[in-house]
DNA sequence: GACCAGGCACATC
DNA sequence: GATGTGCATGGT
């Protein structure tokens, strides 16, 4: 292993350590089921948790939040269900499209699409209209509970402020650096991602709060 | 009343 | 390949 790699290593749990000593477990995803997990990562693309809780309360109080229901469903009820998730036409579509992409490859069973090979499963899930990167690894990761680092907003914007990746670097090269400088630990990743939220949400939004961050000191290492 | 939030697809150059 | 735009509600 090189040194450079060591480093790395080193400093991605050193950031782990900091954020789980400062806030302690985030006991992610919020939602019941798998089912309502992958709902809940449709409905919040741009848009805050708090919205999405709604929504999600709109489909549980209406007895729908099942994939027999939303498969059935009109566009337009849907819509209207979930309209305080923002997005409301477009996200009624996307989750539409990913109950037929459920019922047609794996009988509507979430248990079932879970035993496939996840890199399969990965490039699957993303050509479904309406899942994108994020979504997908957040589906396989908090969902179907597969080592897969997601890569949110958070993520990007913590580790671009504290210079540990350039402006310019891509989902795709972010999560490598993840995957390839830690274990590949469903229960780590799961932690890890929610407590860049829970930084992100606290402390570093686009008006940051530097001075009281407990990544404050971290910001000068360069990957 | 502006700005933002746990993205993504699509158009255009 | 990079850059711009529409999608929309609710909280600060």
């Amino acid at each position: 292993m090189s040194k450079k790699t060591r480093k790395h290593k080193r400093i991605l749990i050193e950031i782990y350590d900091t954020l789980y000593n400062a806030f302690g477990p985030q006991y992610w995803w919020p939602g019941e089921t798998p089912f309502e997990v992958i709902i809940g990562a449709i409905l919040t693309q741009n848009t805050s948790w708090g919205n999405v809780e709604k929504a999600i309360n709109n489909l549980k109080k209406n007895r729908v939040c099942s994939i027999n229901s939303l498969y059935k469903m009109q566009n337009k009820q849907l819509a209207a269900l979930i309209k305080p998730a923002g997005y409301f036409n477009i996200k009624a579509k996307r989750l539409k499209e990913f109950m037929n992409f459920l019922v047609s490859n794996y009988r509507g069973s979430v248990k079932k699409m879970r035993t496939e090979d996840t890199q399969l499963l990965r490039n699957r899930l993303l050509s479904v209209n309406g899942i994108g990167p994020e979504t997908a690894d957040s589906i396989l990761l908090y969902a179907l509970e597969k080592p897969v680092f997601v890569i949110d907003a958070y993520t990007k914007r913590i580790m671009q402020r504290h210079k540990l990746v350039s402006d310019k670097t891509t989902y795709h090269e972010l999560q490598t650096l993840f995957h390839e400088n830690l274990p590949q630990d469903t229960r780590l990743f799961n932690e890890y991602h929610a407590l860049f939220v829970k930084l992100g949400k606290d402390y570093c939004k686009t008006k940051p709060k530097c001075s009281e961050c407990p990544l404050r000191g971290a910001e000068v290492i360069i990957l």
